[in-house]
RNA sequence: GCGGGCGUGAUGGAAUGGUAGACAUAUCGGACUUAAAAUCCGUGGGCCGUAUGGCCGUGGGGGUUCAAGUCCCCCCGCCCGCACCA
């Protein structure tokens, strides 16, 4: 009898499977297809145990399906242009390429011991010319169809990566990689045009039934829809050329309520004045400082300089405004100007108790006691769907909604000429150039007598050049001898190539599309992505709920306006799934100073509940911490996989947590997996043996196989991976303990390997020959579970008294409701409780309970 | 401030409104062994009890229901996202 050898097994199966090409993904019309995709790794060097967890659900997903009859598509690759490249290649003078495809090679490496069941032969990284060539060719189409655009802009540029940034990439007004404070500058740039599709990429979140809630709230958010009144007040009397100051407002229900008029002091108007006025400029340069940091947001102290000007009401031309400057008003949001209505808004309240000016209201709380904002109570902002009573209604009925009341002010402005309704959105449009090397080449030319001229599609691809060097911060492509040098395409005139790159977002933004037919020489092969496309699932980290999944959603818009995607791609991903990440125990003890010190897991004895040093020094523990480097608390895979196998290390990552959830990564716990799968082993080899006749306990197993099939279909089937893991230690020990015959007993350990063989595919692989199993287990249909043999002839009810459980009875389980509740009745614990009385009443629900009320 | 989520034994966590704590880990006890490891069996929310058993128990308070971890209201705590957004 053999010992259960990971070392040994698993790249024997592996080898069997790359052999019969068993994960390659073939189109046929007698299957229905499943497209599983996880995102893709950057290739950093190594793999991270948060891979493992994230592919081997995929990996899940993907062998299931292929045991259900599905063609399945699951492939792999690397999202390998971006900074840390660079950054690598400017340490080490090596070059960014040279270092991506080691990275890609070190981690392909790792991930195959892993046995993943994925189609390798799709396999490319984004920085393969063959890849990026593509790229090019969707951004002329983009540019023929006005889907991307170039601009001068204002743009957040990074002075550490020296590079702009998109406005989702500035976090806390810092670069999200670099962490240098972002500085504005005007620069050309090209810009995809994503706000086309504001309202469109919001009103289909509504359709993504499969998606997180959370998720679609946060791209909701993003995308901020707004819908209200633009319209303007006239200066009573003007001011250099300035006649009137727009407005725009959400809150046009409550124009009766207008107290002032709030204006940015970056307003054209303010500007002006601060030209002629020092205390102005004075003003103006104190409101600006504030709000650029968070800290002084939070203080955020409302500032105000009455200008003197006066507005006149739009409704009445005798009720005239002050016009003031105030801080908290943005230039870059809206028309960079408010009405400010103290009553309804609470900003708005505070500014005015601070200048004493008026505070009216136009709606109160439909019933009950209230306090006014005018009386000193808070600003009364209820949600815009509670209906409240008017006080000062204009074109409604008292009680209505704030919804009812703003689509009824809007049409009362648009009917007298003042102003129109207007939807706004916060979603600005994606600016993509990045004055970088190590990112795809945008193809244009820039020609003295035709200006800027996209290539034409036979030059594709634009390659990037081999030699360039990182030793002065900048772009490299700038300063390349030859390589800016080129034809205009239009003139043939010689003209200077973009040496801006795309942002590396635009590299993921269709991969998923790619891997459809990753060797065409189109992006997309229309036959072959009408076939695979949608994802059917998709998994990855919630860190890239807005940008990438959103970028991805307009991307496949772009492609089908282009003919690279059919129509029904324009939602590329019919399921997300976010899984959590793998974390695990930070150990710390403080050195003299009081600076942490932290201690690798190795260093540690873990007893009576407390960490200690081989010194004997106890140590702090912070459990379930993200893994980092810098707190030496990092997994890595390659060692688990050496120390116990890759079957226990994908079973790992799945038990215990639900994998929306984070898992706390502990020695324990893989040591228990590790015994657990040996056990099993154990077990078939001993069933192996067996030759036990048929016998009585055959009945029961067979009822128990059942429910664990349909127990862990459910399961697997429900992202409850770790409640399938659950049933399948109580059916292991089923099986060890039953003393069935050995056909049954065979029977149910095949059964038991069909089930693990998507968490633990080599053992059950290894499982599966041992006992005589045909073919493949990767290639056997999955087990269907009987419903007849879920169903027992008899039924255990409990029976509760007034609600609580005190006794149980056990009957057929078709028996009728009068016949359970004799039982029942007839029950010693009920006789006792009832002492010769009645119950109030009998709750029988069949096959459930039974409860007596007393 | 707004929005969303979560709170269950020592621990990770189960539980279509229907037996709370499945499964696993720690612990403790036992078998096997010269011994240890490995393996196997048992124990594994609290309190009372020799025991059959009883009482309490899902962050706190209230409610709906024959029945609440689950549904509703209020409060506390933690996590995530957004935010001077007009």
């Amino acid at each position: 009898m053999s010992r259960y050898d990971p070392a040994t097994l698993e790249p024997k199966w592996q080898h069997e499977w790359e052999k019969a090409g068993t994960f390659v993904a073939r189109r046929s019309a007698d299957k229905p297809k499943y497209y599983v995709l996880e995102m893709f790794p950057y290739p950093s060097g190594r793999i991270h145990i948060g891979h493992v967890r994230n592919y081997t659900m995929g990996d899940v997903i993907a062998r299931y399906k292929l045991a259900t009859g599905h063609n399945v598509l699951h492939p792999m690759g690397f999202d390998a242009f971006g900074m840390p490249a660079e950054n690598a290649a400017m340490a080490s003078g090596g070059h960014p390429a040279d270092w991506t495809y080691q990275n890609i090679a070190t981690m392909v490496a790792q991930m195959k011991p892993l046995g993943f069941g994925l189609d390798w032969s799709r396999m490319f990284a984004t920085c393969d010319v063959e890849y990026y060539g593509q790229q090019q060719a969707l951004f002329l189409d983009f540019l023929e169809r006005g889907l991307v655009y170039r601009r001068a802009a204002v743009v957040n540029w990074d002075p550490v990566d020296m590079t702009v940034l998109a406005n989702e990439q500035v976090i806390d007004g810092k670069g999200w990689r670099s962490g240098a404070d972002v500085e504005r500058r005007e620069l050309t740039q090209w810009f995809f045009k994503i706000s086309d599709f504001s309202g469109e990429l919001l009103d289909a979140l509504d359709r993504l039934d499969d998606w997180p809630a959370k998720v679609k709230t946060m791209q909701a958010n993003w995308i901020g829809r707004s819908r209200g009144l633009q319209f303007g007040f006239d200066l009573v009397a003007p001011m250099a050329d300035q006649t009137r100051i727009e407005v725009y407002t959400t809150r046009p229900d409550t124009l009766l309520g207008a107290s002032f008029i709030g204006i940015s002091p970056d307003h054209p108007i303010a500007r002006a004045l601060e030209a002629a006025d020092p205390a102005v400029a004075e003003f103006c340069a104190r409101a600006r400082k504030g709000g650029t940091t968070e800290e002084a947001i939070e203080k955020a102290e409302k500032l105000g300089l009455d200008t003197g000007l006066r507005v006149r009401h739009p409704f009445d031309a005798e009720w005239q405004l002050p016009v003031w400057i105030a801080n908290f008003i943005l230039m870059d949001y809206g028309t960079g100007a408010i009405f400010g209505c103290p009553a309804h808004d609470a900003r708005d309240l505070d500014f005015a108790r601070k200048y004493h000016l008026p505070v009216i209201s136009t709606f109160v709380p439909r019933t009950g006691a209230h306090a006014l904002p005018e009386d000193g109570a808070p600003a009364f902002v209820p949600p815009k769907s509670e209906t409240v009573r008017w006080t000062l209604p204009f074109a409604w009925a008292e009680e209505a909604s704030g919804e009812q009341a703003v689509e009824a002010a809007i049409g009362f402005c648009e009917g007298r000429g003042i102003g129109q309704g207007v939807t706004k959105f916060r979603l600005r449009d994606w600016g993509l150039s990045r004055q970088r090397y190590w990112g795809c080449p945008i193809p244009v030319v820039h020609c003295d007598a035709c200006g800027v001229v996209p290539e034409t599609k036979e030059n594709l691809p634009i390659e990037l050049p081999r030699d360039v060097s990182f030793d002065i911060p900048g772009n490299p492509l700038d300063r390349h001898p030859t390589w800016r040098d080129c034809a205009c395409p239009a003139c043939g005139a010689p003209a200077r190539r973009e040496t801006d790159t795309m942002d590396t977002f635009v590299d993921s933004s269709w991969y998923f599309a790619r891997f459809t037919a990753p060797r065409a020489q189109t992006p997309t092969d229309m036959a072959e992505a009408a076939y695979w496309m949608n994802v059917d699932q998709y998994i990855g980290g919630i860190e890239h709920a807005i940008l990438h999944l959103l970028y991805s959603r307009f991307f496949a818009r772009a492609m089908a306006i282009c003919g690279h995607l059919p129509d029904t791609a324009i939602e590329p991903f019919d399921a997300l799934f976010t899984q959590g990440m793998v974390t695990h125990a930070i150990y710390m003890t403080r050195d003299g100073a009081g600076r942490p010190v932290y201690h690798y897991p190795e260093e540690v004895t873990l007893r009576d509940g407390g960490g200690y040093l081989t010194d004997g020094r106890a140590v702090e523990i912070i459990p379930s911490a993200k893994m980092s480097k810098s707190k030496n608390n990092v997994v890595d895979p390659v060692a688990i996989i050496k120390a116990y196998g890759a079957d226990t290390a994908r079973w790992f990552v799945l038990s215990d947590s639900p994998p929306e959830r984070d898992v706390e990564w502990t020695a324990a716990g893989a040591e228990a997996t590790a015994k657990h799968l040996a056990r099993v082993h154990r077990l078939a080899s001993d069933i192996a043996q067996e030759t036990s006749p048929a016998n009585g306990a055959d009945g029961d197993l067979l009822r128990e196989m059942h429910k664990a099939i349909f127990d862990v279909t459910a399961g697997i089937d429900s992202f409850g991976f770790n409640a399938a893991i659950a049933k399948l230690y109580a059916f292991t020990n089923t099986l060890g303990k039953s003393t069935a015959g050995g056909t049954a007993r065979r029977q149910a350990m095949l059964t038991l390997a069909q089930l693990m063989s998507p968490m633990t595919p080599h053992l059950a692989e290894e499982i599966w020959a041992m006992l005589g199993g045909a073919g493949l287990i990767a290639n056997a249909p999955w087990p269907v579970a009987d419903a007849a043999m879920l169903i027992s002839d008899t039924v255990t009810l409990p029976i509760q008294i007034n609600g609580k459980r005190k006794s149980e009875i056990t009957v057929p389980k078709d028996m009728p409701k009068e016949e359970v509740e004799k039982i029942a009745l007839a029950d010693d614990a009920v006789q006792k409780a009832l002492a010769g009385g009645q119950p109030k009443k009998l709750i029988v629900v069949p096959g459930r309970i039974v409860n007596v009320v007393i």
